[in-house]
Order: C-alpha cells, then structure tokens, then sequence
DNA sequence: TTATTAAATCGCAATATTGCGATATATTAA
DNA sequence: TTAATATATCGCAATATTGCGATTTAATAA
C-alpha cells in the first residue's frame, strides 16, 4: 500500500496523471514560465531564481527533464536548460483534447 | 522542511500547480473522464467503475471536491457528482494560457 | 424501531515528495 | 596541477500521498 495502483488505469490515463504530476509544483511552474518567457535556453540562473536552495532546484530540474519537457545540454561549466517545444506541444494537446468535451448545459442536481 | 514553500511563488503558479496536482493520479483522471462521458451526475457507481476500495475512491473524489472541479450533491442514501462546469472551464482556460506561447522555432543549445 | 445501503471518516502502514546541507563530479581559469 | 565555479547526487528529516480495513454517519426500507 501507499504506491499508485497504475494497473487499474489505462496508459492514456496513466500518461495524463503523469505529466499533471509534472507541473504539480509552483516551483516547476516558475521554471517553466520562465524558460518560455525567455523563449532561449537559459544557463546557469534558474537557482538564483526561485530562491530554493541549489539541491532543491536541481532536483526539480531533474523531475522537468524526466518528464521531457525541457532538456539540459551541457556548456561548459555550466547547464544550459530550455523547452523541448515537440514535448511541450504533446502536453498541450493531451490537455487541451482533456478539457475539451464538457458542454455547458451539465444539467446537475 | 518537506512542505513546499509557497510564499515564494506568485498566486497564479501556486494556482496552476494545484490545479496540476488535483489532476495528478490516474484515479481522478478516470473520474473525471467518467463524469463527462455521462455528461450527467453520476449517483453511486463510480466506486465499482474504478476498482479501488471504497474508501480510497472516497478519499480522490473528496480531492477533487476540494479543488472545487465536482460537485456532491446528497440524493437520498447515495451521493450524486457531477462536473462542475464553471471551475472546469476555468481549468480549461489556465492550462490554455499556460501552454500557449511556445514557439518552436526555439534553437537549442 | 431495526435492518439495509451508500458514503464519509478514522487509523494505520507503505511509499513518495519536498527541502537542504554536505559532498561528489566536471569543466574552466590561473 | 590547483583553485574556482556550476551542477548533480547523497543522505537525512519533515511532510504528503496512496491505499485499505474498520467504523461512523445518514438516509431509506421493512
């Protein structure tokens, strides 16, 4: 107990809750909007920042770059990260096809 | 240590990743994609639909209840949800605008 | 009233996430 | 080589999530 029961669901819903899991924390949010406004890769300023500590924000770079939706390339010294715009894209559409089908007219109780 | 430090991020981010986070179990997800292929309430059968106890598919709807994207309405002995249509399109719209502006002409590293 | 049914809540165990200091790794500069 | 800089990883503590059996709550049926 304690783990998701992932066997229960199908891959899409699986996939879905995944990469919701992904964007589940301010801190990811912040360095996604700011890759994005940068529209660039960015190296080596994301610590500075967020205000978490350098651990911290390496660790939710990691979970970003495990989601695929940004890529980190070594530059000398230093990381450069920014979006990968085909995963970005994925993500957009698995969403957008998600809330897509609810009319308004939901007759509730 | 181990709560994650809101004050450091703006309303809209702390927003955004709640609203991920509500999504971000494929139980809730099948919950949801359930509720709106009935596009009605739904009155009793969502625990036999998911495959999950009844009191840990009783805790997921009690989440998404808190993020405010269902309803519970008591209708005699069960319990009638449904989507709410208001707070869905207010999802609709913020995960809209947050994968909106990507180019792709963005030339990594 | 008593039994039945449906859902919520409690209490617990297992697992996952968040955060950070310390340390390791890797590249450049001196 | 040695020092400096940037990032990743380790190890730990605190907190949160997931899941479920057992119990409670609330409404209907008998």
């Amino acid at each position: 107990m304690g783990a998701t029961k992932t066997e229960l669901f199908t891959e899409q819903q699986n996939e879905l809750a995944s990469m919701a899991k992904a964007l589940a924390h301010p801190a990811r949010i912040a360095i996604l909007q700011y890759l994005v406004k940068k529209n660039a890769c960015v190296c080596g300023d994301i610590v500075d920042e967020l205000g978490l500590a350098q651990a911290t924000t390496s660790q939710h770079l990691k979970e970003l770059k495990n989601a695929g939706i940004i890529q980190g390339t070594i530059d000398g010294p230093s990381v450069c990260y920014c979006i990968d715009p085909k995963v970005w894209l994925k993500y957009k559409e698995l969403f957008n096809s998600f809330f897509k089908n609810v009319t308004i007219d939901n007759n509730c109780c």
